[in-house]
DNA sequence: CTTGACCCTCACGTTGCGTCAGGTCCGATG
DNA sequence: CATCGGACCTGACGCAACGTGAGGGTCAAG
């Protein structure tokens, strides 16, 4: 049973815990949280510990109400609140973030409206259809990511690659394996002078794995290099899976110079 | 390192984790969880113990990735597949949940957008009116878990009346203020007669209150009624703040009745 | 002096895995 | 044959943003 305490006192206009959460729609466990988090202090304190909020507290929490509306997480709202990172720059990249959440959502909903369909005639839904529909979506977030390296020239060129040699799971092994041998066998050669034969064939063997991602096109060559040279901020799920000696990366460079 | 296994046993075609878990396009960690949840267990083990899918595993992993996909908790996803509960059914739902999720992300989007245009000019954004952007979605996602108890004449009408006194916190607050009051008063009246003029006064004060939120509308009134009824269904979270003692609502009962 | 509404501080539960840590198993090599 | 590197195993903790009690003070009214 809830009782809410009436009394108006004018002057000082302070709040208890339930009025506050009440006055900005938020529960009382989230003041809380956010208390501890260090996000929202009350800036008062009665003598038995209870928390006292004020006005300027009530328009600091509708900052983060609006922040967190957004979709932004809690840490990053404490930087933004004491102006350790800019506003703009946030919200700039966090456009993009909900921007691709948002195409994954249509998706979804295209595909359970698909899905609807192909079962009503038949009992069972057409999972395969489906298969492609996720794959698709899935292999766009793993581009998506990387798309700011790439000119625009060098993304529609990307783009047309992928329609004529589609991005199958199996091709994918077969990539992963050949480079993987590759780098073993590399490893292996790295005593060997960069011009000697062996060297040189370790080195085509190489530029020919490239060219299978970049069809052989210069744009799209240039892009990669950004990209590798960025490596140090790739997202660290996916830094990890593409581990590279750095022994084998400068031995392959000094190879590929001796043969220019 | 990532060396794969590339031996192609052609007969029974079974997989160990890794190949697996590259096929399907998932993590290794991902199916040990979905193996202690009993969403998928691998359908062979070798004697020490590794884990081994076949086809069939893969057919079931597909399936799991694109229910999963569709934003469906894994607990449900388990039961889909275990036809506990019609695929068909849980869809429809799903598809109403995203509808749902992909206006608030517009939401954010444009609000996003707006921010931009507001800070070019000013270096602040314009805090106030978000807040009016927030509150009007947060207000929306409260009346959209109610929308269905109330026919579509009754959702016109009370879009009409939110459109004519806006639903403020302060509103809110008072609003809730007068119910518990009101509950209070009527529960210390429980001994009387319904028919009696004071518990007649109460049941006209009820009568007031309902009607600032029908507006006296009986359609939106029996939307009302069959919310109420379904009161056992409602979302946890706010059947607790709405909890009402069983003994007053059969006491207000009584007096409306008497009463006419 | 006792309710009862309100407040406090722990502290565990949730969701879907990521990420060690510590140990076993297997094929290839010295 | 021993051993080394990969792949595999089973716990077990971590994260984000709170929800949800448990156990115990505070304060005004009766």
């Amino acid at each position: 049973m809830i009782v809410l305490e009436g009394g108006l006192k004018q002057k000082p206009m302070v709040y208890r815990i339930q009025e506050f959460a009440a006055l900005a729609g938020v529960t009382i466990r989230a003041l809380h949280h956010y208390d501890r988090l260090g996000l929202l202090k009350p800036s008062g304190c009665s003598n038995a510990g209870y928390r006292l909020y004020r006005d300027c507290d009530l328009a600091r929490l509708e900052q983060i109400v609006v922040l967190k509306f957004l979709g932004l997480p809690l840490k990053q709202i404490g930087r933004l609140l004491k102006r350790e990172s800019p506003l703009a720059d946030t919200l700039r990249r966090q456009q993009l973030v909900l921007a691709e959440k948002r195409q994954q959502l249509d998706a979804a909903i295209v595909a359970i409206a698909h899905a609807e369909r192909s079962m009503q005639s038949g009992r069972e839904p057409d999972w395969d259809a489906f298969k492609k529909i996720v794959r698709e979506i899935e292999m766009q977030n793993n581009t998506e990511w990387g798309r700011k390296y790439y000119s625009a020239e060098a993304q529609a060129k990307l783009a047309e690659l992928k329609k004529k040699q589609p991005w199958t799971p199996e091709l994918q092994a077969q990539v992963t394996k050949d480079w993987t041998t590759l780098l073993a066998d590399v490893e292996a050669a790295l005593g060997e002078d960069p011009a000697d034969p062996k060297a040189q064939a370790l080195a085509a063997r190489w530029r020919k794995l490239v060219d299978g991602f970049t069809g052989g096109d210069p744009e799209i060559q240039k892009g990669l290099n950004r990209m590798w040279a960025d490596k140090a901020n790739w997202p660290k799920g996916d830094a990890k899976r593409f581990q590279i000696n750095p022994a084998v990366q400068e031995f392959i460079v000094k190879a590929m110079k001796a043969s220019s």
